[in-house]
DNA sequence: CCTCCTCTAGAGTGATCGCTCTACTCGATG
DNA sequence: CATCGAGTAGAGCGATCACTCTAGAGGAGG
Protein backbone atom coordinates (compact mmCIF):
# COMPACT_ATOMS: atom_id res chain seq x y z
CA UNK A 1 0.00 0.00 0.00
CA UNK A 2 1.15 2.95 -0.68
CA UNK A 3 -1.17 6.19 0.89
CA UNK A 4 -1.94 5.01 4.64
CA UNK A 5 -5.45 3.65 5.85
CA UNK A 6 -6.37 7.33 6.80
CA UNK A 7 -5.41 8.84 3.39
CA UNK A 8 -7.22 6.13 1.89
CA UNK A 9 -10.54 6.26 4.02
CA UNK A 10 -10.90 10.40 3.51
CA UNK A 11 -10.31 9.60 -0.60
CA UNK A 12 -12.44 6.78 -0.98
CA UNK A 13 -15.15 8.78 1.16
CA UNK A 14 -14.90 11.61 -0.23
CA UNK A 15 -15.24 10.42 -3.55
CA UNK A 16 -18.44 8.98 -2.71
CA UNK A 17 -19.95 11.93 -1.13
CA UNK A 18 -19.88 13.48 -4.51
CA UNK A 19 -21.93 10.57 -5.68
CA UNK A 20 -24.23 9.53 -3.06
CA UNK A 21 -24.19 12.35 -0.56
CA UNK A 22 -23.35 11.95 3.27
CA UNK A 23 -26.71 9.63 4.37
CA UNK A 24 -26.14 7.84 0.78
CA UNK A 25 -22.85 6.76 1.94
CA UNK A 26 -22.44 3.72 4.52
CA UNK A 27 -19.28 3.22 6.27
CA UNK A 28 -18.95 -0.18 6.00
CA UNK A 29 -19.14 0.28 2.27
CA UNK A 30 -16.41 3.00 2.51
CA UNK A 31 -14.10 0.44 4.50
CA UNK A 32 -14.54 -2.28 1.66
CA UNK A 33 -13.72 0.34 -1.31
CA UNK A 34 -10.93 1.63 0.76
CA UNK A 35 -9.42 -1.77 1.77
CA UNK A 36 -9.07 -0.84 5.27
CA UNK A 37 -10.42 -2.36 8.66
CA UNK A 38 -13.60 -1.20 10.17
CA UNK A 39 -12.16 -1.07 13.75
CA UNK A 40 -9.16 1.59 11.89
CA UNK A 41 -11.89 3.91 10.82
CA UNK A 42 -12.86 4.56 14.22
CA UNK A 43 -9.33 4.54 15.39
CA UNK A 44 -8.20 7.69 12.90
CA UNK A 45 -11.92 9.22 13.41
CA UNK A 46 -13.48 8.24 17.09
CA UNK A 47 -15.84 11.19 16.81
CA UNK A 48 -17.58 8.36 13.64
CA UNK A 49 -19.24 9.43 10.53
CA UNK A 50 -19.70 13.44 11.53
CA UNK A 51 -16.20 13.60 12.43
CA UNK A 52 -14.90 11.92 9.07
CA UNK A 53 -17.81 14.00 7.21
CA UNK A 54 -16.42 17.23 8.48
CA UNK A 55 -12.40 16.46 7.76
CA UNK A 56 -13.68 15.59 3.87
CA UNK A 57 -16.15 18.50 3.54
CA UNK A 58 -12.90 20.71 4.58
CA UNK A 59 -10.26 18.85 2.70
CA UNK A 60 -12.62 18.39 -0.65
CA UNK A 61 -12.98 22.32 -0.38
CA UNK A 62 -10.31 22.84 0.04
CA UNK A 63 -8.77 20.38 -2.71
CA UNK A 64 -11.24 21.78 -5.23
CA UNK A 65 -10.25 25.45 -4.37
CA UNK A 66 -6.71 25.14 -5.29
CA UNK A 67 -8.14 23.42 -8.43
CA UNK A 68 -10.41 26.25 -9.55
CA UNK A 69 -8.27 29.05 -8.66
CA UNK A 70 -5.44 27.70 -10.55
CA UNK A 71 -7.50 27.49 -13.83
CA UNK A 72 -8.80 30.78 -12.65
CA UNK A 73 -5.37 31.87 -13.07
CA UNK A 74 -4.46 30.29 -16.06
CA UNK A 75 -6.38 32.84 -18.79
CA UNK A 76 -3.82 35.48 -20.05
CA UNK A 77 -6.73 37.71 -19.01
CA UNK A 78 -8.85 37.90 -16.18
CA UNK A 79 -12.32 36.85 -18.85
CA UNK A 80 -10.48 34.40 -19.54
CA UNK A 81 -9.80 32.66 -16.75
CA UNK A 82 -13.79 32.76 -15.93
CA UNK A 83 -14.44 31.28 -19.02
CA UNK A 84 -11.91 28.72 -18.22
CA UNK A 85 -13.56 27.98 -15.02
CA UNK A 86 -17.06 26.85 -16.60
CA UNK A 87 -16.13 25.22 -19.88
CA UNK A 88 -12.99 23.53 -17.40
CA UNK A 89 -15.98 21.88 -15.21
CA UNK A 90 -18.40 20.93 -18.23
CA UNK A 91 -15.63 19.01 -19.45
CA UNK A 92 -15.14 17.47 -16.45
CA UNK A 93 -18.73 16.59 -16.03
CA UNK A 94 -18.91 15.27 -19.66
CA UNK A 95 -15.56 12.89 -18.83
CA UNK A 96 -16.97 11.39 -15.79
CA UNK A 97 -20.92 10.68 -17.14
CA UNK A 98 -22.15 13.75 -15.24
CA UNK A 99 -20.53 12.79 -12.00
CA UNK A 100 -18.00 14.83 -10.65
CA UNK A 101 -19.10 18.68 -10.31
CA UNK A 102 -18.97 20.39 -6.71
CA UNK A 103 -17.47 17.46 -4.28
CA UNK A 104 -19.93 19.27 -1.27
CA UNK A 105 -22.28 20.52 -3.00
CA UNK A 106 -24.85 17.56 -2.39
CA UNK A 107 -23.65 16.97 1.55
CA UNK A 108 -23.93 20.87 2.06
CA UNK A 109 -27.72 20.57 1.28
CA UNK A 110 -28.39 17.42 3.26
CA UNK A 111 -26.09 18.09 6.29
CA UNK A 112 -27.99 22.62 6.37
CA UNK A 113 -30.59 21.41 8.85
CA UNK A 114 -29.69 18.43 10.23
CA UNK A 115 -26.27 18.53 11.38
CA UNK A 116 -24.29 21.55 13.20
CA UNK A 117 -20.63 20.72 12.95
CA UNK A 118 -21.03 19.54 9.49
CA UNK A 119 -23.03 22.29 8.25
CA UNK A 120 -20.62 24.79 9.68
CA UNK A 121 -17.39 23.34 7.79
CA UNK A 122 -19.76 23.49 4.80
CA UNK A 123 -19.63 27.47 5.64
CA UNK A 124 -15.93 27.57 6.10
CA UNK A 125 -15.01 25.82 2.68
CA UNK A 126 -17.72 28.39 1.10
CA UNK A 127 -16.38 31.56 2.96
CA UNK A 128 -12.90 30.47 1.63
CA UNK A 129 -13.74 29.84 -1.66
CA UNK A 130 -15.47 33.51 -1.84
CA UNK A 131 -12.05 34.93 -0.03
CA UNK A 132 -9.62 33.75 -2.34
CA UNK A 133 -12.37 34.71 -5.60
CA UNK A 134 -12.95 38.46 -3.99
CA UNK A 135 -8.97 38.33 -3.84
CA UNK A 136 -8.48 37.41 -7.21
CA UNK A 137 -11.02 40.12 -8.58
CA UNK A 138 -9.56 42.48 -6.22
CA UNK A 139 -5.92 41.71 -7.54
CA UNK A 140 -7.29 42.49 -11.03
CA UNK A 141 -7.85 46.05 -9.77
CA UNK A 142 -11.59 45.85 -8.85
CA UNK A 143 -13.11 47.41 -5.66
CA UNK A 144 -13.73 45.47 -2.58
CA UNK A 145 -17.44 45.12 -2.52
CA UNK A 146 -17.87 44.90 -6.40
CA UNK A 147 -15.23 41.68 -5.92
CA UNK A 148 -17.05 40.42 -3.17
CA UNK A 149 -20.71 40.73 -5.12
CA UNK A 150 -18.54 38.85 -8.24
CA UNK A 151 -17.31 36.36 -6.32
CA UNK A 152 -20.48 35.36 -4.85
CA UNK A 153 -22.34 35.87 -8.16
CA UNK A 154 -19.72 33.38 -9.91
CA UNK A 155 -19.90 30.75 -7.24
CA UNK A 156 -23.62 30.41 -7.37
CA UNK A 157 -23.63 30.42 -10.93
CA UNK A 158 -21.51 27.82 -10.72
CA UNK A 159 -23.17 25.67 -8.11
CA UNK A 160 -26.48 26.41 -9.85
CA UNK A 161 -25.64 24.92 -13.16
CA UNK A 162 -23.94 21.79 -11.44
CA UNK A 163 -27.90 20.99 -10.27
CA UNK A 164 -29.17 21.54 -14.11
CA UNK A 165 -26.09 19.99 -15.77
CA UNK A 166 -26.19 16.67 -13.31
CA UNK A 167 -29.82 16.36 -13.77
CA UNK A 168 -30.27 17.01 -17.19
CA UNK A 169 -27.15 15.72 -18.07
CA UNK A 170 -26.37 18.83 -20.24
CA UNK A 171 -22.93 21.06 -19.58
CA UNK A 172 -25.98 24.07 -21.53
CA UNK A 173 -26.17 25.48 -17.81
CA UNK A 174 -22.86 25.90 -17.34
CA UNK A 175 -22.23 27.42 -20.75
CA UNK A 176 -25.14 30.16 -19.86
CA UNK A 177 -24.20 30.42 -16.15
CA UNK A 178 -20.26 31.25 -17.64
CA UNK A 179 -21.66 33.78 -20.31
CA UNK A 180 -23.69 35.53 -17.09
CA UNK A 181 -20.60 35.48 -14.50
CA UNK A 182 -18.68 37.01 -17.59
CA UNK A 183 -21.48 39.59 -18.56
CA UNK A 184 -21.23 40.78 -14.48
CA UNK A 185 -17.61 41.05 -14.72
CA UNK A 186 -17.76 43.34 -17.82
CA UNK A 187 -20.33 45.40 -15.62
CA UNK A 188 -18.18 45.79 -12.82
CA UNK A 189 -15.19 46.80 -14.80
CA UNK A 190 -17.31 49.38 -16.73
CA UNK B 1 -59.84 13.76 8.64
CA UNK B 2 -59.90 16.09 6.16
CA UNK B 3 -57.50 15.60 3.29
CA UNK B 4 -56.89 11.56 1.93
CA UNK B 5 -54.23 9.49 3.22
CA UNK B 6 -52.40 9.49 -0.10
CA UNK B 7 -52.79 13.44 -0.02
CA UNK B 8 -51.06 13.50 3.41
CA UNK B 9 -48.56 10.97 2.44
CA UNK B 10 -46.91 13.15 -0.36
CA UNK B 11 -47.23 16.52 1.31
CA UNK B 12 -45.33 14.54 4.49
CA UNK B 13 -43.25 13.10 2.34
CA UNK B 14 -42.27 16.88 0.21
CA UNK B 15 -41.53 18.46 3.35
CA UNK B 16 -39.05 16.18 4.48
CA UNK B 17 -37.35 15.86 1.50
CA UNK B 18 -36.64 19.81 1.57
CA UNK B 19 -34.94 19.38 4.87
CA UNK B 20 -33.66 15.50 5.06
CA UNK B 21 -33.40 14.61 1.23
CA UNK B 22 -34.12 11.39 -0.79
CA UNK B 23 -31.66 9.30 1.61
CA UNK B 24 -32.47 11.10 4.60
CA UNK B 25 -36.35 10.27 4.64
CA UNK B 26 -37.57 7.50 6.28
CA UNK B 27 -40.68 5.43 4.97
CA UNK B 28 -41.71 5.05 8.87
CA UNK B 29 -41.44 8.21 9.87
CA UNK B 30 -43.01 9.56 6.54
CA UNK B 31 -46.16 7.30 7.58
CA UNK B 32 -45.99 8.15 11.27
CA UNK B 33 -46.19 11.95 10.85
CA UNK B 34 -48.78 11.57 8.00
CA UNK B 35 -51.04 9.73 10.28
CA UNK B 36 -51.53 6.73 7.90
CA UNK B 37 -50.77 2.92 8.38
CA UNK B 38 -47.65 1.80 6.38
CA UNK B 39 -50.61 -0.50 4.16
CA UNK B 40 -51.57 2.11 3.08
CA UNK B 41 -48.20 3.33 1.36
CA UNK B 42 -47.89 0.75 -0.62
CA UNK B 43 -51.41 0.46 -1.20
CA UNK B 44 -50.69 3.85 -3.12
CA UNK B 45 -47.60 4.03 -4.35
CA UNK B 46 -46.96 -0.03 -5.13
CA UNK B 47 -43.31 0.78 -6.48
CA UNK B 48 -42.33 2.04 -3.32
CA UNK B 49 -39.79 4.54 -2.33
CA UNK B 50 -39.39 5.22 -6.05
CA UNK B 51 -42.37 5.57 -6.87
CA UNK B 52 -43.75 8.35 -3.61
CA UNK B 53 -40.51 9.95 -4.54
CA UNK B 54 -41.50 10.38 -8.46
CA UNK B 55 -44.66 11.80 -7.74
CA UNK B 56 -43.19 14.29 -4.86
CA UNK B 57 -40.60 15.47 -7.17
CA UNK B 58 -43.55 16.20 -10.04
CA UNK B 59 -45.76 17.36 -7.68
CA UNK B 60 -43.08 19.77 -5.68
CA UNK B 61 -42.26 21.04 -8.88
CA UNK B 62 -45.24 21.92 -10.08
CA UNK B 63 -46.15 23.61 -7.45
CA UNK B 64 -42.90 25.64 -6.92
CA UNK B 65 -43.33 26.57 -10.56
CA UNK B 66 -46.39 27.88 -10.11
CA UNK B 67 -45.69 30.23 -7.53
CA UNK B 68 -42.80 31.49 -8.70
CA UNK B 69 -43.98 32.39 -11.94
CA UNK B 70 -47.10 34.12 -10.19
CA UNK B 71 -44.43 35.94 -8.35
CA UNK B 72 -42.87 36.68 -11.50
CA UNK B 73 -45.97 38.26 -13.12
CA UNK B 74 -46.81 39.96 -9.80
CA UNK B 75 -44.45 42.63 -10.56
CA UNK B 76 -45.58 46.01 -12.90
CA UNK B 77 -42.21 45.08 -15.02
CA UNK B 78 -40.71 42.70 -15.75
CA UNK B 79 -37.68 43.62 -14.17
CA UNK B 80 -39.57 44.12 -10.59
CA UNK B 81 -41.08 40.66 -11.34
CA UNK B 82 -37.86 39.21 -11.07
CA UNK B 83 -36.39 41.36 -8.32
CA UNK B 84 -39.66 39.80 -6.19
CA UNK B 85 -38.64 36.24 -6.90
CA UNK B 86 -35.37 36.51 -5.34
CA UNK B 87 -36.15 39.19 -2.78
CA UNK B 88 -39.32 36.62 -2.05
CA UNK B 89 -37.37 33.55 -1.30
CA UNK B 90 -35.00 35.33 0.67
CA UNK B 91 -38.17 36.26 2.65
CA UNK B 92 -39.48 32.82 2.59
CA UNK B 93 -35.69 31.45 4.07
CA UNK B 94 -35.56 33.88 6.83
CA UNK B 95 -38.56 32.97 7.75
CA UNK B 96 -38.26 29.20 7.64
CA UNK B 97 -35.26 29.32 9.37
CA UNK B 98 -33.27 28.36 6.13
CA UNK B 99 -34.73 25.30 5.43
CA UNK B 100 -37.55 26.03 2.67
CA UNK B 101 -35.86 26.80 -0.20
CA UNK B 102 -35.67 24.73 -3.65
CA UNK B 103 -38.12 21.48 -2.63
CA UNK B 104 -36.28 19.42 -4.81
CA UNK B 105 -32.54 20.34 -5.44
CA UNK B 106 -31.34 18.35 -2.60
CA UNK B 107 -32.86 15.20 -4.10
CA UNK B 108 -31.92 16.04 -7.97
CA UNK B 109 -28.52 16.64 -6.77
CA UNK B 110 -29.19 13.12 -4.51
CA UNK B 111 -30.43 10.78 -6.97
CA UNK B 112 -28.77 12.19 -9.98
CA UNK B 113 -26.38 9.29 -9.90
CA UNK B 114 -28.47 7.11 -8.07
CA UNK B 115 -31.44 6.62 -9.32
CA UNK B 116 -32.16 6.96 -13.60
CA UNK B 117 -36.37 7.04 -13.08
CA UNK B 118 -35.87 10.09 -10.20
CA UNK B 119 -33.43 11.81 -12.00
CA UNK B 120 -35.46 12.25 -15.02
CA UNK B 121 -38.26 13.22 -13.26
CA UNK B 122 -35.97 15.89 -11.95
CA UNK B 123 -35.48 16.87 -15.72
CA UNK B 124 -39.10 16.86 -16.51
CA UNK B 125 -39.52 19.60 -13.36
CA UNK B 126 -36.34 21.61 -14.53
CA UNK B 127 -37.08 21.56 -18.13
CA UNK B 128 -40.87 22.57 -16.79
CA UNK B 129 -39.36 25.97 -15.02
CA UNK B 130 -36.99 26.59 -18.03
CA UNK B 131 -39.80 26.53 -20.43
CA UNK B 132 -42.10 29.02 -18.28
CA UNK B 133 -39.53 31.32 -17.55
CA UNK B 134 -38.54 31.39 -21.08
CA UNK B 135 -42.40 31.74 -22.04
CA UNK B 136 -42.35 34.83 -19.80
CA UNK B 137 -39.05 36.50 -21.36
CA UNK B 138 -40.37 35.92 -24.95
CA UNK B 139 -43.94 37.59 -23.75
CA UNK B 140 -42.08 40.26 -22.82
CA UNK B 141 -40.56 40.52 -26.32
CA UNK B 142 -37.15 38.96 -25.82
CA UNK B 143 -35.64 36.89 -28.58
CA UNK B 144 -36.07 33.18 -28.52
CA UNK B 145 -32.53 32.38 -27.60
CA UNK B 146 -32.08 35.03 -25.57
CA UNK B 147 -34.73 34.39 -23.40
CA UNK B 148 -33.94 30.93 -22.85
CA UNK B 149 -30.45 31.83 -22.12
CA UNK B 150 -32.25 34.18 -19.67
CA UNK B 151 -34.45 31.38 -17.79
CA UNK B 152 -31.63 29.01 -17.45
CA UNK B 153 -29.58 31.87 -16.03
CA UNK B 154 -31.77 32.99 -13.26
CA UNK B 155 -32.86 29.10 -12.07
CA UNK B 156 -29.11 28.42 -11.97
CA UNK B 157 -28.56 31.84 -10.50
CA UNK B 158 -31.53 30.90 -7.75
CA UNK B 159 -30.41 27.66 -7.43
CA UNK B 160 -27.06 28.33 -6.48
CA UNK B 161 -27.91 30.72 -4.05
CA UNK B 162 -29.96 28.68 -2.65
CA UNK B 163 -26.73 26.16 -1.47
CA UNK B 164 -25.34 29.12 -0.33
CA UNK B 165 -27.74 30.64 1.69
CA UNK B 166 -28.78 27.48 3.28
CA UNK B 167 -25.28 26.79 4.68
CA UNK B 168 -24.13 30.33 5.55
CA UNK B 169 -27.79 31.00 6.82
CA UNK B 170 -28.28 33.89 5.16
CA UNK B 171 -30.04 35.64 2.07
CA UNK B 172 -26.48 37.91 0.44
CA UNK B 173 -26.09 35.35 -1.76
CA UNK B 174 -29.95 35.41 -3.15
CA UNK B 175 -29.84 39.41 -3.06
CA UNK B 176 -26.20 38.96 -5.61
CA UNK B 177 -28.02 36.36 -7.59
CA UNK B 178 -30.88 38.79 -8.18
CA UNK B 179 -28.94 41.87 -9.08
CA UNK B 180 -27.01 38.85 -11.67
CA UNK B 181 -29.90 38.08 -13.23
CA UNK B 182 -31.24 41.43 -13.73
CA UNK B 183 -27.90 42.64 -15.28
CA UNK B 184 -28.70 39.58 -17.20
CA UNK B 185 -31.90 40.74 -18.15
CA UNK B 186 -30.83 44.22 -18.62
CA UNK B 187 -27.91 43.25 -21.19
CA UNK B 188 -31.01 40.83 -23.32
CA UNK B 189 -32.93 43.77 -24.09
CA UNK B 190 -30.42 46.47 -25.07
C1' DC C 1 -77.73 -10.61 3.37
C1' DC C 2 -73.78 -11.58 0.82
C1' DT C 3 -70.02 -10.58 -2.09
C1' DC C 4 -66.52 -7.74 -3.79
C1' DC C 5 -63.20 -4.24 -3.75
C1' DT C 6 -60.79 -0.31 -1.97
C1' DC C 7 -58.37 1.18 1.67
C1' DT C 8 -56.76 0.89 6.47
C1' DA C 9 -53.93 -1.41 9.84
C1' DG C 10 -49.64 -3.08 11.64
C1' DA C 11 -46.75 -7.15 12.76
C1' DG C 12 -42.88 -9.22 10.82
C1' DT C 13 -39.00 -9.97 7.00
C1' DG C 14 -33.94 -9.90 5.92
C1' DA C 15 -30.61 -6.46 5.11
C1' DT C 16 -28.05 -2.68 6.39
C1' DC C 17 -27.25 1.34 9.37
C1' DG C 18 -23.60 3.60 12.64
C1' DC C 19 -21.05 2.04 16.20
C1' DT C 20 -18.63 -0.85 20.12
C1' DC C 21 -15.89 -4.34 21.53
C1' DT C 22 -12.00 -7.49 21.97
C1' DA C 23 -8.02 -9.51 19.90
C1' DC C 24 -3.89 -9.30 17.31
C1' DT C 25 0.36 -7.41 14.83
C1' DC C 26 4.34 -4.80 15.01
C1' DG C 27 7.81 -1.29 15.55
C1' DA C 28 9.73 1.79 19.13
C1' DT C 29 11.49 2.36 23.77
C1' DG C 30 13.08 1.02 28.51
C1' DC D 1 13.94 -9.04 25.73
C1' DA D 2 9.87 -7.25 27.88
C1' DT D 3 6.64 -3.66 27.44
C1' DC D 4 3.54 -0.58 25.47
C1' DG D 5 0.95 2.16 22.38
C1' DA D 6 -0.43 2.78 17.51
C1' DG D 7 -2.78 0.76 14.10
C1' DT D 8 -5.01 -3.42 11.95
C1' DA D 9 -8.72 -6.71 11.97
C1' DG D 10 -13.47 -8.07 12.13
C1' DA D 11 -17.32 -10.15 14.88
C1' DG D 12 -21.31 -8.51 16.90
C1' DC D 13 -24.58 -4.83 18.98
C1' DG D 14 -29.30 -2.57 18.86
C1' DA D 15 -31.72 0.27 15.76
C1' DT D 16 -33.57 1.31 11.59
C1' DC D 17 -33.93 0.56 6.58
C1' DA D 18 -37.34 -0.53 2.62
C1' DC D 19 -40.55 -3.76 2.03
C1' DT D 20 -44.11 -7.96 2.41
C1' DC D 21 -47.71 -10.20 4.35
C1' DT D 22 -52.16 -11.16 6.36
C1' DA D 23 -56.27 -9.38 8.38
C1' DG D 24 -60.10 -6.50 8.82
C1' DA D 25 -63.08 -2.21 8.13
C1' DG D 26 -66.55 -0.15 5.31
C1' DG D 27 -69.15 1.21 1.29
C1' DA D 28 -71.28 -0.34 -3.39
C1' DG D 29 -73.94 -3.53 -6.22
C1' DG D 30 -76.63 -7.68 -6.79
Amino acid sequence: METSTKDRILDTTAAMFRRYGYTGTGLKQVVQRANAPFGSLYHHFPGGKEELGGEVIRRSGKMYEDLVMAIFASGATLEEGLANVFSGAAAVLRETDYADACPIATVALEVASTSEPLRKATVEVFDGWIVAATLRFVTAGISETKARDLAIGMIAALEGAFVLARATRSTEALEVAGKMSLLALEAARG
